[in-house]
DNA sequence: TAGGCCATCTGGTCCT
DNA sequence: AGGACCAGATGGCCTA
């Protein structure tokens, strides 16, 4: 039987209304509806109301804070799906989806590694430029690879550049 | 059944 | 004042 947390088709159908907390993809939680809507999940506090007024408007108050939480949290979420599909690992309908912790672990470690892989071909550059001429493919630019972020930099510079109205001095 | 993971609620703090 | 961010609490679902 598949298991909840498989790939989701392509995570949540977010930003839907206030205060109607929308159960996510097909996912756990059918019913996080009698949750959600009225101090479900956290504390039992909500309703020890002293003034009436206070209380209904408070509540009010309250549940579009509960309603931004909630967005603030798909948000979240929907970053984390899409670190998921840009770092490699067994993305298979049998494996279960990494979860939170783990994906921004092995994020992490990518990135290391890339980082490692960048820092080992750019020292097989320079021995090979110390060898003597190169050919250079055509079309290579050899100072980006060995200055991603210059280059990097550089580009966001160009363009921040161009939105601010043509070249400044 | 215990433990892991998650969504949600909530109150606090900081910032604009 | 209102919004964003955060951490703690709570309860549900799933797997071993």
């Amino acid at each position: 039987m598949s298991s909840p947390y498989y790939f989701p088709p392509s995570s949540s159908g977010h930003h839907s209304d206030e205060n109607t907390p929308e159960v996510h993809t097909s996912q756990q939680h059918a019913n996080r509806l009698g949750n959600a809507v009225s101090g479900g999940g956290g504390h039992a506090s909500a309703g020890s109301g002293s003034s009436k007024s206070k209380s209904r408007q408070g509540k009010l108050v309250r549940l579009n804070i509960n309603a931004r939480e909630r967005r603030r949290m798909h948000d979240l979420n929907d970053a984390l799906d899409e670190l998921r599909s840009v770092i490699p690992y067994a993305h298979s309908p049998s494996v279960r989806k990494l979860s939170k912790i783990a994906t921004l672990l092995l994020a992490k470690n990518y990135i290391l590694m890339q980082a490692n892989a960048l820092e080992e071909l750019r020292r097989l550059i320079t021995y090979l430029q110390a060898q003597g001429p190169m050919a250079i493919p055509p079309g290579f630019d050899l100072h980006a690879a060995m200055f991603p972020g210059k280059a990097l930099e550089l580009a966001t510079l160009a363009q921040d550049q161009s939105q601010d109205g043509g070249p400044l001095s």
